[in-house]
RNA sequence: UGGCGAGUGGCCUAACGGUAAGGCACCUGACUCUGGAUCAGGGGAUUGAAGGUUCGAAUCCUUCCUCGCCAGCCA
């Protein structure tokens, strides 16, 4: 996994546009229902986080932030044979990386498990929750249809008594599991289908992670989610629109047991990119079948992997402000992500000069031997950012894409008898192109102007182009990892088979890319900008002397629209 | 089909009965030692449809259409 850091927290007071949640809070708050907003980010610690995720932490961090409240972070851990330390360190580790901070209140619902049962006994002895012996199939085949209503077990109407008894022993673990569950009594015709006697808590006999071998049942969601809520005082419990049905259960359950406070569920719609799927399900998939590196692939929408990619939290948090919180479905442009982490990398990376494609260049009349050290910024964008001083020689390597042997219309760079600019350097003409066998230009000759030493031409000439270049005695070789989409359709979901979508080109490996020798140094992790060709993040698998980087976004790039019109 | 929810330019989102706003994308131009960035400007919406209420409707009412979610001992 892609090494850890904490950033610097989220903008405690950034002008936050409003919503429909934040209206009602605002109002709870001025009608002086609640004095306090509490929030929580309820993660199952099953999977990595996505950057569906980050919308939801946002929210529930973001308004408590914004309102002066707290957000909890609490652990939706009811399902032992699916869950694992291993997430729940994982999430907690891009919960920070994100910026936010849930303080001293980090729970888990297995800390309830005491209580909960507590209250499942509760609703026994007001006959409002029955042991069923039925299977599992036996409870899906007379749960009845969206239209037909649901049968009664024969169970439903047992003695508290026993139902005391079996509860108490299955809690004791005499029953193997799926043989009984605990059902809430509540209404087999009813059309809402959560609410046709919902299981309420089932056998497992399985080690969780947290209380071990303590319990051999577990509570279902339904009858964990709200009583946590309010245990922890929670004021709105946010959530996405498929819990939107749930919400008459959730309610119901506050309604019948004796809880410390009244949460309210608000739904929302869940954020869906395009070229892009984020179910978990999904997700692992890819994963498992080594469709990608892991979890933590640059073209994975999990927070580890646009970590790895080098999509700066900031990036990630402006996306998901700009994107807004309401409850029409919808599905997202991957453009406006990327527009907002080139945004902030604009801001805030150094440029460097990379050569990815590279190509000799040979300045025939500079003397042999010589080196001259040409300031640059380090970002134009950021005077303090300051320079660096970068090696200039004879022998250099530049962009092949960055020559035509015969210029098309509107290509203002290198050309044989054409002059340019190397960019902090000379201006230097083409006067030579030397070619192998098969006729492939193997290098370039030019001439330089010694006077235009820094770039500028006393003589106010100014070429149409500038170039980055790199000196071939100082380059340091390199991986570089290209990234595109993993997804060739826009709605990958939607396809019968999204595994036979992946875009074989979403990765391109580059070798013999040279780089700017400070590149060597970098720190994995960090994003530098490659001049005119993108932002590009050191990647974990580097190696002393063999960095790896991957590209994190392109630069805009006119000149690319305007060769794809033709 | 039962219940619940949602439909506003290509994509998001706002307008809370007062005459459709903003971002992304797109197109022009200016500027530029990154064909980057920045700046200026532009095109594009009869607000899913049809009726109705009202001086006035994206907002209220009616009907219809489309899409999403729900029939796990998952969350």
């Amino acid at each position: 996994m892609t090494t850890q850091t904490t950033t610097e927290p989220a903008d405690a007071a950034a002008p936050e546009r409003s919503d429909f949640i934040r209206d009602i809070v605002a109002e709870d708050l001025r009608s002086g229902k609640h004095t306090t907003i509490v929030t929580r980010f309820p993660p199952e610690p099953n999977g990595y986080l996505h950057i569906g995720h980050v919308k939801a932490i946002a929210l529930d961090f973001g308004i408590a932030q914004e309102t002066g409240g707290r957000c909890h972070l609490r652990f939706d851990d009811t399902n032992p044979v699916k869950e694992e330390q291993e997430y729940i360190d994982a999430i907690e580790a891009d919960i920070r990386w994100l910026g936010f901070d849930w303080g001293e209140h980090l729970y888990f619902a297995s800390d309830y498990f005491e209580q909960l049962y507590a209250w499942a006994v509760e609703l026994i002895r007001t006959g409002l929750a029955y042991v069923d012996d039925q299977s599992a199939e036996e409870i899906r085949a007379t749960r009845g249809t969206l239209t037909e209503p649901g049968v009664a077990s024969p169970w439903r109407d047992r003695s508290v008594e026993e139902n005391l008894d079996l509860f108490a022993r299955m809690r004791a673990g005499e029953f193997p599991d799926g043989s009984r569950v605990l059902r809430a009594r509540i209404d087999m015709a009813s059309p809402n289908i959560n609410l046709r006697d919902p299981v309420l808590y089932r056998i497992l006999h399985t080690t969780h992670p947290r209380t071990g071998t303590d319990w051999r049942i577990y509570p279902m969601y339904d009858f964990a989610h709200g009583q946590s809520d309010a245990i922890e005082s929670v004021t709105h419990s946010l959530c996405t629109l498929e819990y939107e049905a749930h919400r008459p259960l959730y309610d119901w359950l506050l309604d019948h047991l004796p809880v410390p406070s009244r949460p309210r569920q608000i739904e929302f719609a869940r954020l869906n990119l395009t070229h892009t799927l984020m179910s978990k399900r999904a997700l692992r998939t890819l994963v498992q079948d080594g469709h990608v590196r892991g979890w933590d692939d640059p073209r994975m929408p999990t927070v580890a992997g646009m970590r790895r990619r080098g999509f700066p939290a900031q990036g990630l948090r402006d996306f998901v402000a700009m994107v807004g919180i309401a409850k029409a479905d919808n599905i997202i442009e991957v453009g406006m992500l990327e527009y907002a982490v080139r945004s902030v990398l604009n801001r805030t990376a150094q440029r460097r000069f990379a050569v990815l494609d590279p190509i000799k260049v040979v300045i025939e009349d500079y003397p042999e031997g010589q080196v001259e050290l040409m300031e640059v910024p380090n970002n134009p964008e950021d005077p303090t950012a300051g320079t660096r001083q970068v090696p200039f020689s004879r022998e250099l390597w530049i962009e092949r894409d960055d020559f035509m042997e015969e210029p098309a219309p509107k290509f203002f760079r290198l050309a044989p008898g054409r002059e340019v600019r190397l960019r902090a350097a000379y201006l230097v003409t083409c006067i030579g192109v030397i070619k192998d066998e098969s006729g492939r230009v193997v290098e370039l000759r030019c001439t330089y102007d010694p006077a235009t030493r820094g770039g500028d031409a006393p003589d106010g000439r100014r070429p149409k182009a500038t170039l980055h270049w790199v000196s071939a005695a100082h380059a340091v070789p390199a991986e570089v990892r290209l990234y595109g989409h993993l997804f060739r359709s826009a709605d990958p979901g939607a396809l019968d088979d999204p595994i036979a979508d992946i875009d074989p080109e979403s990765e391109r490996v580059l070798t013999g890319c040279q780089l700017e020798g400070s590149l060597a140094e970098l720190p994995v992790g960090e994003t530098v900008q490659f001049e005119r060709l993108g932002y590009f993040c050191k990647d974990p698998d580097s190696a002393s002397g063999a960095p790896v980087f991957d590209r994190t976004v392109t630069l805009k790039d006119t000149w690319a629209k305007v060769q794809a019109r033709g």
